[in-house]
DNA sequence: GAGGTGACTGCGA
DNA sequence: CTCGCAGCCACCT
């Protein structure tokens, strides 16, 4: 559904992100799936890094690798922000790790009927 | 302008 | 099972 030209990669990853309901999460490779550039899941990490600059508020926490590992916990402001942010919206983390991932797993392809 | 880097993923050894 | 490699593309130096 994205255009070709005048749609930047990282404005689509914003938007689906900014549409993951609370309480459920998504890959990186969810995400460039939807977008349609599969195997530049690393962009969508790329572009989680620039959202965390910008002034709008992007759940960049519910956004993890597709074992649901938190690999990203690294860049928020501190180590536990990101499973503390997590655990505040129902999800259990365990050893950075989020429990029942699939159960929640927010699939943007399905969820937003492309 | 060129080269290096990375919050990923999938496949092969 | 774990470990390594290649592909992908925007951003930074």
């Amino acid at each position: 559904m994205p255009n070709k030209e005048n749609v930047h990669f990282f404005d689509l990853v914003y938007k689906v992100v900014r549409l993951i309901p609370e309480g459920r999460i998504t890959s990186y490779g969810a995400i460039a799936s939807y977008l349609g550039s599969a195997q530049s899941s690393r962009m969508v990490g790329w572009a989680m890094n620039t959202a965390h600059s910008l002034v709008e508020k992007i759940p960049v926490h519910r956004v993890v690798n597709r074992n649901g590992l938190l690999t990203g916990k690294a860049h928020f402001e501190t180590i536990d922000r990101m499973q503390k942010l997590l655990e505040n919206e129902g999800l259990i983390i365990e050893n950075d790790q989020i429990i029942d991932f699939a159960n929640h797993f927010w699939d943007p392809k399905i969820e937003l009927a492309i």
